[in-house]
DNA sequence: CTAGGTGCAAAGCATTTGCCTCACT
DNA sequence: AGTGAGGCAAATGCTTTGCACCTAG
């Protein structure tokens, strides 16, 4: 992510966390920006370890909590793939999702027609619709080649 | 699933073992059959529970062991949803789910539509797709109610 | 000041592994 | 005899919890 994109991403994170009275902390911090350092779509675990060079302190505790609290606010967004382990995106609107079958990489996908799919009858007469995405499980051309 | 629907379904599966060369134990009939009774799409705690009144003896190891083969061939397909169990789902062609972020109940959706989406260019160029599937995350109408 | 946040250690589960035994070729 | 499968128990690993201390607002 570019620096003028991360710097939006920041102010955005400190206002909603003032809206909704989450304190800003330096661990809060540390966290929300590794999570935009890294496209990866990080668990827990990748996060806590791109943080203890400046946080050696900081506990694997807090960064679940911590995660757990950004997503219940939607500040940040729960991805599930394949594996069983749960990963985190800064990335909170519509997106989707390919992932490969072999190396468990996940690479967001931006796609317009994707977007606007058109939503089963069955599913807007009876329920309400949070959200919806793609999840496409492929070979990357790198463990194709292989 | 219809008496008959089963019938077939287990036909199939008798013949996919054959062809793979994995024997078909007493265990592997109960957890198959177990998964074909219940659409809830449970996880091995919940096939494990389902059995055991039919074979008190059988171990957690030899149902996590026995959906993993499974899984493996094909032979049934692994569900990951918002939450953190791994579930298992009998039917292996394409179909979509949408799930509750209330009471993480999944529900199967066949559609039409969904199943001939349009692949983004993105992906068809660069990677070799092998399956894909739509997530809807929904409030279901009794959890709305609440 | 004080509610909310952090960090440590312990607990809790889901899942996996190792290994021995058994059944069937 | 040898291979594949099952069962037990132990190990592993991810995640959550309880609690005492601390700090941002």
């Amino acid at each position: 992510m570019s620096q003028s994109n991360q710097q939006i991403y920041i102010e955005n994170f400190l206002h909603r966390c003032r809206e909704i009275g989450l304190n800003i902390t330096p661990q809060r911090m540390a966290i929300y920006k590794a999570l935009l350092n890294d496209d990866s779509h990080p668990n827990p675990e990748a996060i806590y370890q791109s943080i203890t060079p400046e946080y050696p302190t900081i506990s694997m505790a807090t960064v679940y909590k911590t995660l757990e609290t950004f997503a219940r606010y939607g500040i940040i967004s729960m991805v599930t793939t394949l594996h069983n382990t749960v990963r985190y995106d800064p990335i909170t609107k519509r997106h989707h999702h390919i992932v490969c079958v072999r190396c468990k990489k996940v690479i967001d996908l931006l796609d317009q027609d994707l977007d606007s799919i058109k939503i089963p009858n069955k599913i807007k007469k009876n329920n309400q619709l949070i959200n919806y995405s793609v999840h496409f499980n492929v070979i990357c051309p790198e463990c194709k080649g292989k």
